[in-house]
DNA sequence: TTGGAATGTCAACAACGCTGACATAACTTC
DNA sequence: GAAGTTATGTCAGCGTTGTTGACATTCCAA
């Protein structure tokens, strides 16, 4: 295939089957992505909703049942049986707000960041050898392409973290 | 952040903080990746594992059974329940295999390849707009890092299916 | 005080993974 | 030609995680 002698130089010949490469790409690189996690999470009770649940508490401790609800696009019945477990089992613990009583903040206890802990080195190791072995030219550009790919609400949720307090 | 510079100078300061932005472009662009197709397939009674069955018995025609679970990494009992719905819907025909008469031998009919041109067509143009948005270095490395991040076993599935025949 | 927001919960259901067991046909090997 | 293996299909049951719909509680805000 011609493709990467096109690529380099400057032009782009968006062919079907190009682009068939790049959904193929997501695909197999999404098994990949997912698969260390999962290995851990088979042994305990829980399954990715249980890691997806983890991982964005523990980046935006404080964060509410709501605002987990609008990230994680899932109905609060399908999120509130994950934290249920999560709670029962003193991995989450929900903290009434101060201001607004009805909200519940969220914050992994101690054996919860444990847990995350774990999850997250499993990852990271991956996309850390993935990102030595690819380089910084192309690590800049996966990331370019995964955000243009994004949904513009989605990519507001994953550029404005910090900014919203999230 | 100082994440864009160090990259641009060719440096890799992989931080736990720039690892923790690839994993959640991951989680964040997969979901927009899915959903156009995922907007379809709600229509009809179809999901994920059917769209993935199609697409497969698109770019390799006459794949066998065995084959096709290889690929998905699924059981052959998950697998037959979407091929039963998909042969029964006149999307899928499996034909008698001439040399191992063992082997089903998977087609698209002309239905089927209808509703494969709609689905690709929608996951094309999204691919096709991110690629365009990102420019050619962009694409280039953003496939470099997916391949990295696959497992050795399915990195050959995606790079090899031409030569195997698949 | 009334309306709406944030949350929890019950029930039922669907998609799609899994395991285990068993059946059939066809190829392969001794 | 018998025996073993391979490719496939199927039945039954179960688990995770998504869905809708309905209803209750608590609390903020106008």
């Amino acid at each position: 295939m011609a493709e990467t002698s096109t690529a380099s130089e400057g032009l782009l010949f968006l062919t079907d089957e190009q682009l068939r490469k790049g959904i193929e790409a997501m695909f197999f690189a999404y098994r990949g992505f997912t698969s260390d996690p999962d290995r851990i999470l088979d042994g305990l009770d829980y399954g990715r909703a249980h890691h997806r649940a983890i991982h964005f508490v523990h980046r935006s401790p404080g964060t509410t049942v709501g605002n987990l609800l609008s990230i994680l696009g899932v109905t609060k019945q399908s999120l509130n049986r994950v934290l249920r477990t999560l709670f029962d089992d003193g991995m989450v613990e929900a903290r009434v707000g101060s201001r607004d009583k009805r909200e519940r903040h969220l914050h992994l206890t101690d054996k919860g960041a444990g847990l995350e802990r774990s999850l997250s080195d499993a990852q990271r190791a991956r996309m850390r050898s993935a990102y030595r072995a690819a380089g910084p030219q192309a690590v800049q550009g996966f990331r370019t392409v995964l955000e243009a790919m994004m949904d513009p609400d989605l990519r507001r949720q994953y550029q404005g973290l910090k900014e919203n307090g999230l």
